[in-house]
Order: C-alpha cells, then sequence, then structure tokens
DNA sequence: GTCAACATTCTTGTATACAAGAAATCGAAC
DNA sequence: GTTCGATTTCTTGTATACAAGAATGTTGAC
C-alpha cells in the first residue's frame, strides 16, 4: 500500500496530461494537487520529480512545475530518434526472433488488420501499441526494449493526433505488412528501412499538422 | 543556493559511484548519508530518486536504495544502443554540420592526438569526451544530444577501465580519424560505420573482460 | 541443537511545521 | 498617467516528527 501513493499521483497526473486536463503551459501547485488527492505535500512533490524526470514537466527552481511544452522541432526531433531506434529493433528481431516472437508479432499485425478492416481509430491505436512492443521484445535487448518503450509512451498524445488523417490506416498497415515480412525473412537492413520510413513519416505528418496550424493561425483573423 | 543542495548530492554521491567509494550493491542510508552531508533526509531522498531515475541506483519500496549492479549483459545491451545512437550523430553530423562544428571537431581531435601522443590515459579521457560532444553538437538534433550525452555518463565507468588496454588509445585515435574524414566528407554512410564499430569495440572488449574475471574467478581457487 | 514465532529495533514513507525566495499588489514619486 | 520600489502574500525548499513495515535477534518449544 506504501509508496504506490506516489505511483499513483504520477499516473493521474500524466494521464491528465495526455488527456488535456492539464494542458501544456499549466501551473502545477504542489499545495492544491495535495488537497485535491487528499495527501500531504511531500509524496505530490516525489510524484513531480518522477514526471520532471521523464520530461513530461519542468520544474524550475524555486518557481514550481509546468507541465512541459516541448516546442515542435523537439518533438520532430524525438521521432528522429524514436525511428532510429526502432530501425534498430527491427534489425536486431529479424535477426534475433524466436518462435514464439513470431507467434506474437503475427498475431499483433492481425489485430491491426482486424481493427482497420472496422475502421476501429481507438481499437487500431492500442493494436499498433502492442505490435511495436513486439517488436522491442523480439529485438532481444532489454534496454533498448526499456527506451523504445519510454520513447514511445512520451510520443504517444502527439502520435495519436494522427489517426484521423486521411487513410492513415490502410497506409499503416501496409508498412507493417513490409515490416513483418522483413523481420520473419531475417531481412535486418530491409526491417530497418521499413521501420524508419514508418516511424519518418510520423514526424513529417506532425511537422505538415503544426505548419497547418501555424499558418491557419497567422492567416485567419481570429 | 537554494535546490543545489539536492543537486551537490546528488553529483556527491555519483562521484562516490564512480569513484568506487559507494561500491555497486551497496547500501544506501538516508539518515546516514543526511547526517554525513549535514543536512535532512528530505532533500536526500529527493538525490536519491533523481540518481534512481537515471538508472544509477536502485530503490526498493520500504527496502532502501543500493547502487545499481548492472548485469554485464545489460551493460553490453547499452553499448549496443549508444552505439547505434553514435552512429546516428554521426551521419547527421556528417549532413548538418556548419564551419563551427568543423572547428569543434578537428580542435577537439587534436587534443586527443596530443593526449595519445603523451602517453597520457586521463588526458585522452576528457579529450575523447570532448571529441565524442562535438558530434553529438554537430548532429544538430538537441534531443538525441541529450540522450547520447546521458548513456555517454552512465556508461563512463565501463569505459575508463578500457583505455588501460595495450594500444587501446592508438586504436581509437586512428578511428577517430576515419570518423572525423568521414563526417567532414559529408558521407554520413561511412560516420555511422565508423562510429557504431567505435562504440561497438567497446562492448566487446567490456564482454571479453567480463569472460577474463569471470574465467579468473572460477579458475583459480580464492 | 534447531527451527519457528514473537517482540524489538531500525529504516523508510508520510505529514506537518518552519524558513526563504519569488511574485504580485499597492503606494508614492516623477 | 506611468514607472519604480517596497511590502505583503504565496509557494517552494528544508527540517523534523510520527507512523508503518521490514529485518533481526531472542526465547521457547520440539
Amino acid at each position: 500500500m506504501s509508496e504506490n501513493i506516489v505511483q499513483k499521483l504520477r499516473d493521474q497526473i500524466e494521464n491528465g496530461i495526455f488527456s488535456g486536463t492539464l494542458p501544456a503551459g499549466k501551473r502545477l501547485d504542489e499545495t492544491q494537487l495535495a488537497s485535491q488527492f487528499g495527501v500531504s505535500r511531500t509524496p505530490v512533490r516525489e510524484a513531480l520529480m518522477q514526471l520532471s524526470a521523464i520530461g513530461l514537466i519542468e520544474i524550475r527552481p524555486r518557481r514550481g512545475a509546468i507541465v512541459a511544452e516541448p516546442a515542435p522541432h523537439r518533438v520532430y526531433e524525438m521521432f528522429e530518434v524514436m525511428a532510429e531506434l526502432e530501425a534498430m529493433a527491427g534489425a536486431h528481431a529479424s535477426r534475433r526472433h524466436t518462435q514464439a516472437d513470431r507467434t506474437a508479432l503475427l498475431a499483433a499485425h492481425e489485430d491491426c488488420a482486424r481493427s482497420a478492416q472496422t475502421a476501429d481509430a481507438d481499437a487500431y491505436y492500442y493494436a499498433n501499441e502492442s505490435f511495436h512492443a513486439a517488436i522491442y521484445d523480439a529485438s532481444h535487448n532489454g534496454f533498448l526494449q526499456e527506451q523504445c518503450l519510454a520513447l514511445h509512451r512520451r510520443l504517444r498524445p502527439y502520435r495519436r493526433l494522427q489517426l484521423r488523417v486521411r487513410n492513415r490506416m490502410e497506409n499503416s498497415l501496409a508498412e507493417h505488412d513490409r515490416i513483418v515480412k522483413a523481420i520473419l525473412d531475417g531481412s535486418a537492413d530491409e526491417a530497418a528501412a521499413a521501420l524508419r520510413a514508418h516511424i519518418a513519416v510520423q514526424g513529417d505528418r506532425f511537422s505538415d499538422l503544426i505548419a497547418q496550424i501555424a499558418a491557419g493561425r497567422s492567416g485567419v483573423p481570429a
């Protein structure tokens, strides 16, 4: 029961950030959070520090914590790194996968296909997470797996926006197909290239989105 | 002056870990550390949590913190990831470097050469850090730079052991030469390959070292 | 003599009190 | 009317007190 208070707080605040209840730039008052969750400031501070370590919030000395608001170009940089890490995971997976890995990867892939067929964006979203997790798993590099999961998680809110884009699900599924084939074939370079492209396109789409928003803002008078 | 207490504690403990004063597996008693540094337990706890976030120590609920003792294969995994991140940084650097980047990279390279000539392992060690930092810098991807610096730092104690190995400095310098040429030439693939090899060899050497120690331990009766 | 259970002690986890720095507001002077 | 400064208030940073769980040692029974 102990120490889970911090964990719980961390998750709650994190959810608040992902769900938009706590928008970027929002100030996080320790006292207020403490009374809101019915605990003292101590565990709140610890939770905030953990979130700060992940990069989700920013703690400015003596000036409190705010929800981090990474500049768009920073998010793009993160997608660049993510692409490379995924490519690496794919390359290793293609060389090291076991029979169990094959099974898991194919199962996740079929889940994605099902969700795409019914055009269920939410279901696709979760199936997609499992798909990528299966690749990390098959890389048989525990550290790489951790890094990928952490970054994947951190980019979640930016990826989520993108499934709305027209045909994104179909395209994504086609890309998955190429990835699966390469991994099961043991073609490390092809797997890496396919994954690199699969992720890079998300960074590009994110950039487009930002550009659109910027254009919309400056073009249309408020 | 405030908040630096935590920073200071973090650095002190970190130094203790790197220097071996706090060996892996050592239990870190909050009360003891607090009285040792003349502060209360609160900032000590915060420092420990930060170190835990980096992965340098491990906090077991209700059972205190111990200096992390990553399994050798985990360290090897970390070198694998480091190799890929450095390769990525090198590739980007070769495409994006500015005149200032060239200058900085060459200066760091020459520093390394000087240290190697005088066979000054410590000096080489620091020059080498600057050399790699210059590459991260030239990648013009701030997030990648942060990730590289963090991992580089975390692998520091394992890298440090290796300069003692015969001819390691000369070989390292030759590898640096290849890397510099590739980056300044704008040959992204060659830069990536050179850096990947440069780091991978360290992982291999680490493995050899572990194997040697294991063999020595089981071979020679205590 | 050994094993198990209970009690004691030690350490962590949480709450609260206190101190110090930052921000905001109010007032005065230009 | 605006700007600069001081005071007050609010929030964070640190210390300490208290509670709860884990580890260890002792005692008793088999």
